[in-house]
DNA sequence: AGCTATTGATAAAT
DNA sequence: TATTTATCAATAGCT
């Protein structure tokens, strides 16, 4: 849609971006609307602009009970966990507890997304620097280790592939020579006519190629395209 | 879009409203989507079909923090909920969300952190990595921010303080010469013993410049020993 | 679940 | 920011 096919990656231009967010948040709630009508549906939505202004719908303008029945929808099994702790009583304690928890932990976090760190000294931002220098080392290992593999088993893949396609040419081949032996038989003992001799088949490389690979990828998940041990 | 024009009311044949629940579902997930890659935009989207069945959608997997981010720009007023919720008595719910939310805080912080990434995918190693990459950026700049007005503020005391010395040195010299004078009229009105004259005072400028400079210090404190904003 | 004829969304230009 | 226009994308109705 639009003057050209566009990539799904961040725009660079700031003020393309800007346009494209507006023209873009308008119809993703226009859409957003229209299922909820047309097909009866619950949806919340929620967009933060990259400044970290906040565009919202929801149906039936009520977002609190679409949020609250998330949260029920997700908290369901940690609630039947926690049946128990309500027996031993002191919950204003406990409440108390985990929200200073929480508190800590997502000023850590934003710390760690590079937000709100106007007010730390020389000495936390080089912490800080030095932690994430030191993580992103680790994740890009891991993400090349990732690669690697996921580049050998392809390439494990191709080769199989090639075989198996050198295996299947050279039984073409030999069933082409039969049939124009077997032609050049009735050929040479009937003398009919030749309009029914077949031409070779058309299952060369590259057609079959392609097949394969589009079976092969349905089939067998890349390493990448899936967490190792789903949790 | 299709056969025909669409009146935005619902589809009251079943069937019907079903399939285009599914079709329109899946476009509005990828249109979310590609809004938050194109704009640089968090997205957060729930979608309850008519049976109850949930369908999410959140930027970089992450419907916890953006649902936090959605409420901090709601409500200001955290505690006065708190409150409430004390009075209601809904212990169980409360503290099965604010567990829940620790867990997605501590799991998050170990991956910015570098850990516990076995079994993240490529995308989401990747995400980490754009993130950690920004976010260094930020805190670097940060930093270097701070340093820059830390050399400048320092440069301007280092002004004032020679100022200050070429004053004081002038004044010295003032001083000297009036007991110079002051000695030549005694030695010539009295003619006493001159042992009592004096050498000049080592207050030359390079002992008193450090002086100046650890009394300043220690009274003053540059921006980057402190959090500007105490909280 | 696939397939097209259509409508709808939108990138670029204004 | 709003409008226009040329294109691409989504999808309604069929199979």
């Amino acid at each position: 849609m639009g003057r050209g096919r566009v990539q799904l990656k961040r725009i660079e231009n700031k003020i393309n971006r800007q346009v494209t967010f507006s023209k873009r948040r308008s119809g993703l709630l226009k859409k957003a609307h229209e299922i909820s009508v047309l097909c009866d549906a619950q949806v919340a939505l929620m967009v933060f602009s990259s400044k970290g202004k906040l565009f919202e719908y929801a149906t039936e303008s009520c977002m609190e009970r679409i949020l609250e029945r998330y949260e029920r929808y997700s908290y369901t099994e940690i609630q039947c966990a926690t049946d128990e702790i309500q027996q031993n009583g002191n919950w204003t304690w406990e409440h108390a507890k985990l929200k200073a928890r929480i508190e800590t932990l997502q000023r850590n976090l934003r710390h760690y997304e590079g937000e709100d760190i106007q007010n730390l000294s020389l000495r936390e931002l080089q912490n800080l620097e030095q932690q994430l220098d030191s993580a992103l080392k680790r994740i890009r290992s891991k993400k090349n280790q990732l690669m690697v593999e996921s580049i050998s088993e392809l390439q494990k893949k191709d080769k199989a592939l090639q075989e198996q396609n050198n295996i299947l040419a050279k039984k073409l081949k030999e069933k082409e020579k039969t049939n124009v032996e077997q032609a050049h038989w009735q050929l040479n003992n009937n003398c009919q006519d030749s309009s029914s001799m077949l031409l070779p088949l058309n299952i060369s490389s590259n057609g079959r190629e392609k097949e394969d690979n589009e079976t092969t990828n349905s089939g067998v998940l890349l390493p990448w395209m899936i967490r190792h041990h789903l949790e």
